[in-house]
DNA sequence: GCTGGCTCCTTGATCGTTCCAATCCACCAG
DNA sequence: CTGGTGGATTGGAACGATCAAGGAGCCAGC
């Protein structure tokens, strides 16, 4: 009822111009029209002129709904947004977002945002998928354990994941993934260079494969130089306590020069514990993240950190995308990046 | 051509249920299933429950293509993201994104992603609207000198603006907007009831409407207890290094105890200072900070700050938004909301 | 018994576009 | 002059839902 009375509201909708209006303008048929639009080269080009001028005098776009509904295809990526994280640094999705939207934009797609909560892993996916009201999806949180990717897949939906699939080694999706070691590698390969011997690690639950897969970076660049690392490595929870607390236990126990964390959220716990104890980051104590967030890029002496290429990550996922909704030839299953670092005071 | 190929990406898409199937299932007219899932009160309550099982046993959506373009409508709402600006704090944009989506799924509408530049502030508006992909807009960067109202009033294109339109006192658009003079003063009377007098204001350039806003509570706050503001007034670019700078430059010259920023970038710049002078914020020097941003959370001390209602602003909006396409009576024009003081240990 | 009004449900028309197949036209070879 | 060819253009049908009327069926009332 109410619905249908947007003149009570207090604006009044212009109705855009449509294909007919054109058809009128131009003097060419409806098929013309949408060819002009969409398949140009059919068109002789006197005609595409005569009806392109008419198109961009009456300021023509083609009605979405009815286009989505004719080619079934809505033109849009459904992304799922979890409740926001206070209390971290790991304010990443934004750059990932940003370059996102853009690529997406270049290959025709807009970005749709959708609510969803971490009981609900699923939820939202299926409504929007049975609705045809997104062309495909972007899962991001695939370390939950992942239950969408297999559901997707089962429900034969197209996706691609900003991770890998750690626990399911038979999942055939295409993914992007960026290689946690190869970024902690080169990050530890730069303290030793400073002359560090002993660099602790401060890491996530030992359940978290990006975790372990971050720690593995540490390992070896500490085994190839031929440092011990006993007693160096830590496991908690992805809090500033629990890394400032970690780092309390470290120094006190196994007397570190240099740590390197799983986390910039981490890597500020250390930082806290170091200010608590009177110590330098970067004079007395060298202190490596990860995510390069904006809490690195603006603490004071500045927070050295491994950065992930997300706009890179952003850019492999729409092309993946795109091979996948068939505008191109064979998709690739996955693609692995390699994080930078970047250095700053604490190093 | 090809894009009426998906066959040939090796994934075969299955066609969901369609009304028509449901009608068949459920042996009820076209009409009868449209009511039971759109105006249930029609049915009587044995029919209903008839059709709602053959909906749920087909597991049946409305096409949202093909209801889009019958009701002229598509719950959609358009934000523009605009490109991450690094070496900022300024990561709110986050969480007034969350609730946004969130308050908008349960108000029926999705949010869509659009890109923007900085140089073409109205670039995508128009397109979106023409082709009615959208139903309204949530504009957010106003403060840039806020063409898009303007532009988009002229088209009788529902919107809603966070933030007031300062420059267009004439605008009859409805906004929502945090009281940013109502934020800096209780921060300020916070310091002055911790004893500090000379208090310093660390803000934008004086073309910000956003920035005089936020300084005018700093400066009310500051007369009202009878202390001294010459010379300790500051205006600067929304930079760490700039904070850095102007904070170097007001110790020197004016001596003050305190600190009061427009922005969590600018205390992180006034940071930045005290720790090259070797001063502790919070016991040598306090600093108050403005967004509550992660950076202001997670720093060592935490930085303390005063924290827009984002969330709140994102319901106001939504609420604004359904009035205005229709769904409930008359609208507010503006709304302004008070923002909160999260205290820590930098003051 | 017929009418009027009510509730509940059904049928035709429509939203604006693209797909499909048919038609038109100019040109050329036989 | 006829028939074939291929490029350019056209009209009918369809996508899947909602809107706007148009029937059944039932009960009360004169």
């Amino acid at each position: 009822m109410s619905r249908t009375e947007p003149r009570a509201a207090g604006f009044i909708p212009v109705a855009p111009p449509t294909l007919a209006d054109v058809v009128e303008r131009a003097g060419v048929s409806r098929q013309t029209v949408s060819n002009a639009v969409n398949n140009p080269d059919l068109l002789r080009p006197d005609t595409l002129e005569r009806v392109r001028e008419a198109i961009d005098e009456m300021g023509y776009s083609p009605n979405r709904a009815a286009r989505n509904l004719r080619t079934r295809s809505s033109q849009l990526i459904g992304l799922r947004v979890l409740p926001a994280q206070e209390g971290t640094a790991n304010a990443m999705m934004d750059r990932f977002v940003h370059t996102l939207v853009d690529t997406s934009a270049e290959a025709g797609y807009h970005v749709l945002l959708f609510a969803g909560d971490n009981d609900d892993p699923v939820g939202g996916y299926d409504h929007l998928l049975r609705a045809t009201a997104v062309d495909a999806f972007v899962v991001t949180d695939t370390y939950l354990g992942n239950p969408q990717a297999a559901r997707l897949t089962e429900q034969r939906a197209p996706f691609v994941a900003f991770g890998r699939p750690w626990d399911q080694p038979q999942a055939t999706h295409p993914w992007v993934d960026v290689d946690g070691a190869a970024g902690t590698r080169p990050a530890t390969e730069h303290l030793i260079a400073k002359g560090h011997t002993r660099i602790a690690w401060i890491g996530w639950r030992k359940d978290s494969p990006i975790g372990e897969d971050r720690r593995a970076g540490w390992l070896s660049a500490m085994r190839d130089a031929g440092h011990a690392t006993t007693g160096l490595a830590s496991r908690v929870e992805d809090t500033v306590q629990s890394g400032a607390e970690a780092a309390a236990v470290l120094l006190d126990e196994s007397a570190p020069t240099a740590f390197v964390c799983a986390s910039d959220t981490l890597a500020m716990g250390v930082l806290h514990t170091l200010w608590i104890r009177q110590l330098a980051p970067g004079r007395d104590i060298a202190v490596v993240g990860f995510d390069d967030s904006q809490v690195a890029q603006v603490f004071p002496v500045g927070l050295t950190s491994v950065r992930q290429p997300l706009e890179d990550v952003a850019v492999a996922i729409v092309r993946a995308l795109e091979t996948l909704l068939g505008h191109l030839p064979p998709p690739a299953q996955g693609v692995l990046l390699t994080p930078t670092l970047a250095i700053r005071g604490s190093s």
